[in-house]
Order: structure tokens, then C-alpha cells, then sequence
DNA sequence: TTGAAAGCGCTAACAT
DNA sequence: ATGTTAGCGCTTTCAA
């Protein structure tokens, strides 16, 4: 493997000289930095940046905690659109990424600090972990770069990307509202999401505008999950038939609710109408076509990754990026039937 | 930041007992060692990993190039899986991962090579890339072991992971071929695609061993794209009505020809029977439901990171894995309609 | 414009 | 069982 001390050599120079050469600095005559080139050049020379990182102390590396990197979450495909808008910028920054495993348990004992120092990654992205998750406890602590998907925090060193999941969730409860829908239920995905807090912010504030009562009753927890929003849908549409729409955190959950009723014989919109959250693949492909609130994944990536690079490079602005969201109608959604 | 010279300093020890001992070498008393783990832990010690790959010269680290990693991959979630497959050994065997964002033109300068002697990866995986990449011939004359996804080509330091094409798209068109369809049109992918060459295969060898003569005419390349497989498959069942069935190279061409029997006013699966490849998600929920031969690509992802482990560390065994496929009946294939 | 020397944090011969 | 020393490949003062 050739070294910088091999170029310096065969060029007749100091090792710092070759450093400098190529390295583009000004205080190198023209005709030493070409020569160091063309021999660096021949000799197939690549820096080691093991070797630079440990003096300049940075890596040029992004370190990412991404929760949804396994078989389970291929139906979403949140986490991939994520990673691929990652993915893109950072191909245009010269940094590069190391995704950090910590799906097994036996990762799971190295803490966020550990991980980040370890590998001196410049900085951290986070997605996909619940607010009363240990890691987020050392990322406030912590003064590594960091920036947060879908969990609102903000430290001089850290920042978050997320969508208005408020108006978004009311967006679509004020689409049923239109409709003419008044009892509208909500799978919920769990409490430890920061997402399905706004989700049911969003979904109260829409009620309360249209002067609808809230009824405790017709909200419950999918754990953002398929099978368990089909189960408790199941239940939530059996103990309350007086329901005419819900609306879901998730589209991943609107699936699970749509398996539900069609279990109880129950028309999907005619007697059901469903409205899902993150236009997924899948919400426009399944019959009936699901009316989803859309949010950008790879805008979410894309701008996390920009985020970070900003607070690594001490530049003013806001650390908060919140993008918008899109309510595409689609088939699940209908006026409720005059009774 | 605490290095091994605080712990030393602090225990009264050499930084070499130090080392030794957070490595847990045996020639280090107990006690010593003991003391020299509990001050690591009150000092919130962390290794440098930099320092440590620089002089051990390996940095337990898999560099990753794969080309799937974007918006367009969004619909087919095979890169997808295979990440997840290589994360899950990964984080099982205590390497981390280099994604190597190769997407943009800027990053494309670069060589094989230099991405991974700069980075130092002790290995790497490639998936997504064109037989005539001009990578694949730095993969062959570097020694840097790598595991190749779909690219059959081993040297002592290279393996690769792929499926058994030929086979599976055998049991596509024989499939077809036993519910009595005799006309198969095939949309293939491309040439410079490995998985094309031998699906090319499997479906001239079902054809054969049927007796069922081989009409290039019906053969075309949609180039793994939906909307290209739609062109394509328009102009192929224009220009001959007599076809059948039609066998696909990927799930998303097959569901470019459904859209494009739908233009024609063909039904599937009635008029026209379509079996696709891949078993991607949406496979199962178009409808009509989608024929397929499923591959597990988070298996692929799985075994190129255990392969590649396998060769890191000299273990004698093969350089190839070859999976299986399942052929799943669904929907869009019947039987032809007796004229 | 160039070079000598120090040092980043760590491991590993080679002593002792 | 422990310490001394050298060195991994690079950047960066400081001096010339």
C-alpha cells in the first residue's frame, strides 16, 4: 500500500511537502505539486483517512441509528426513504456513512455515546426510536452533532427534521368532517411516539373545530403495527357501530383496519370510510385504494443529513426542519351513508 | 476525550498494561486488570477505533456499493432486504457498515479501489451493478475480498450470492406452461444483467423440454423498468395477438404489462396470464394479485455478509451461495381459453 | 518554498 | 506480569 513516505521518496521530497502538495495548499511551488501528483498518480497512491481522522480529528463520517432496518419494516418503506435521501446528500457532501447495527441485543449494550465515539463519526442521525428511549437521555447530554428524526429536542448541538404531523392528522379528520362524518375513530400508533402525540393533537383539534364531541371511546393503539390495529379495529368497529369512519396514524394500521372490516362484513367506504398516514407504496395499489395523508421520506432523509452538516459546521439557522404534508384522496373514503 | 495514557496515568500503570488489559490479554494479573477496567469505566473511556484499525491495519468494517439505494428503488424493496439481511449479520459479528454513496456522478470518479483503501474496509459487498461495470474488473485484480450480489465470479478473495435464476424462471414458465399456455412472451430485463442472462435461460430451457418451439419475436427487454416493460409489452401484444401468457423478468415489469393488457382492453388473467419475478411486496396486493417466483433477498443480504466474513477470515469452503426460489400462484395466471 | 520533528491513540515486539 | 520503544500514515507547528 502506498504511503505518502513512498511519494515523498520517489520524489525527492519531505513527507510534509507531499502532504501539502496534495493537498492543494498555496505554499508548494507549481512544478513540486505536479511532480508529487503524477508520481502519487503512478504509484496508485489513496490517502488513508484512518490515518488522517486520527490527527485531524474528524472522520467525515456520518454515524446512523436507524430502528426500521429489518424484514419487518419492508411494507413501509419509511426507513428506506430515509435512507436513500441520506443516502443523496451525503453523496454530494464527501461525507460518507456508517450505519451503526443496533438491531441485535448484543449492540444494544454499547450506549449512543460509545457508538459515536468509537467510531468518531462527525455527527449522528437517529430515526425510528421512542421517546423513552435511554439513547435520546445521552444525545441532550452529549455534545456529539446530532440530528433527530420525528422527535422534537434541540440542544446547541442537536436538531430534528419532522412533518406537521398536527395539521397533517387534521387534515385528514377534517376530510371526513367534509365528507359529512361525525363519529370518526383513531388507531393511534403508542404514546411513546412523538408522531402519534401530534397525530392525536391533530385529530382533537379537528373535532373541536367542527364543534364534534370527542369520544375517548373510538381512540386506540395500533402499535403502528398491522395485525395489532386489525385487532383492536376489530374490537373498536364490534363495540361501536355507530362509527362511520377512522382515521389511522399509519397506513401499515389502515391495512390492519381494512382486513378488520372486511372480517365484520363491513363495506369499504360504503359503510367504512378509512383514511391512513404516509401514502406508503402499498395505499395506492391495495382495493380500495387508501385516501392517505403523504409525507416525503426522502425530503425527511434528504434534509436531516443537510441539517447535520449545518450544525457540524457551526452555521447559523434553525435547527428545527418541519416539512408539509399532501392528503391524497383515494378510494377508502366516502360521505357516510343517510341513515 | 479519555485515551488509554489517561487510564494509565490514572492506575499507574504503562499505556501497554492498559491496552493488554481492556483487551483482556491472559499476562496481566487480575488485579491490575481489574483496576485498569473500573478507572476505563469511571473515565467513560471510549477506544478510538481510528487509532486502533491505523496500527492493527484492519478496521472491522464492510464497505457497502449498492446502486438501489434511491427514490426510484422505492416500489421494488430489494435493496432494501438485502440491506437488512447484511445488517442483521453484521450486527450479529461485530463489523459496522460503509455505505459508499456511489449515486452521484461526483462520487463516480472515484474507483472501486480508492473507496475502499481510503476507507480501509476490510471488505466489501456490491449489489445493483451492470456485468460491463468497469467496478467489476477492479474487484477482480484488487485482492480486497468482496462478495458480489447476482455476479457470478470468484477469485480467492471474491464470492458472490445470487439465486437460482435459470431454475426459477423454469418454474415460471412451467407453470405456464402446465396450465396449457404454448405462446409465452418474455419481457426480460437487460443484457448487462446478470439474473437476465440466466432467466433468458430457464425460459428457453422450459420451452425446450416442452417441445414448444422458441419465437424470439416474443422475447423482449423492459429493462426492469415499469413504465419501459409497458411500452414494450404494448407494442408485444399488439403486433401478436396470438401470445397467451407472458413471463416477466421482475415483479415491477410485470405489473408495466398489466397496465399495458389493461390499455388493450385484455383481461388477466382471462386474456392473458402474467407471472412476474422478485415477490416484491405489492405483488400480493394489486390485483389481479401477482403469480411469482419469490426470492428472499433479505436471505441474499444475509449470506454476502456472512460469505464475506468467511473469506475475511481465510475459512476454507466455498466462494458461492446459490438460493433457492418459490414459485407462489396467485391471480394472474389461468389456464388459456379454449378457442 | 521546503524540511525536521512532534504527535494523534493505539498495538506489539522485545526487553526485564 | 509489566514497561520501554517503535511505529501505523498522516497533518501541523516551527524553523530554515
Amino acid at each position: 500500500m502506498t504511503t505518502i513516505k513512498d511519494i515523498a521518496k520517489a520524489a525527492g521530497v519531505s513527507v510534509t511537502t507531499v502532504s501539502r502538495g496534495l493537498n492543494g495548499y498555496s505554499d508548494v511551488s507549481e512544478k513540486t505539486r505536479e511532480k508529487i501528483v503524477r508520481i502519487a498518480k503512478e504509484l496508485n497512491y489513496s490517502p488513508n483517512t484512518l490515518a488522517r481522522s486520527l490527527v485531524m480529528n474528524k472522520s467525515k463520517t456520518f454515524g446512523l441509528l436507524v430502528s426500521g432496518l429489518n424484514q419487518s419494516s419492508a411494507k413501509d418503506n419509511i426507513t428506506f426513504g430515509i435512507l436513500a435521501g441520506i443516502n443523496k446528500f451525503v453523496g454530494e457532501s464527501g461525507y460518507d456513512i456508517v450505519l451503526f447495527s443496533t438491531t441485535s441485543t448484543k449492540q444494544r449494550e454499547k450506549t449512543y455515546t460509545q457508538l459515536c465515539k468509537e467510531r468518531r463519526v462527525d455527527g449522528a442521525i437517529i430515526q425510528g426510536i421512542r421517546t423513552d428511549d435511554p439513547y435520546l437521555k445521552e444525545v441532550v447530554e452529549s455534545d456529539i452533532p446530532c440530528v433527530l428524526i420525528d422527535i422534537p429536542l434541540t440542544t446547541p448541538s442537536v436538531g430534528y427534521v419532522t412533518t406537521d404531523n398536527i395539521l397533517g392528522a387534521k387534515k385528514a379528520v377534517q376530510h371526513l368532517i367534509h365528507m359529512g362524518h361525525t363519529r370518526i375513530g383513531f388507531i393511534n400508533g403508542h404514546g411513546f411516539a412523538f408522531v402519534s402525540q401530534q397525530r392525536l393533537i391533530g385529530y382533537e383539534e379537528a373535532l373541536k373545530e367542527a364543534t364534534i364531541p370527542i369520544n375517548q371511546e373510538w381512540i386506540g393503539n395500533g402499535e403502528f403495527c398491522e395485525v395489532a390495529a386489525e385487532r383492536v379495529a376489530l374490537k373498536l368497529l364490534e363495540d361501536h357501530p355507530e362509527i362511520t369512519a377512522v382515521f389511522c396514524a399509519s397506513d401499515l394500521m389502515a391495512l390492519g383496519v381494512l382486513k378488520a372490516a372486511r372480517k365484520l362484513g363491513m363495506d369499504v367506504p360504503n359503510e367504512l370510510s378509512i383514511v391512513g398516514f404516509d401514502d406508503i407504496i402499498l395505499a395506492s395499489y391495495v382495493t380500495p385504494s387508501l385516501t392517505s395523508i403523504a409525507q416525503d421520506t426522502f425530503q425527511i432523509g434528504y434534509e436531516a443529513a443537510k441539517l447535520l452538516l449545518s450544525i457540524l459546521e457551526n452555521e447559523a439557522g434553525s435547527h428545527v426542519v418541519s416539512l408539509g404534508t399532501e392528503l391524497k384522496v383515494r378510494e377508502s373514503t366516502k360521505p357516510p351513508r343517510q341513515q
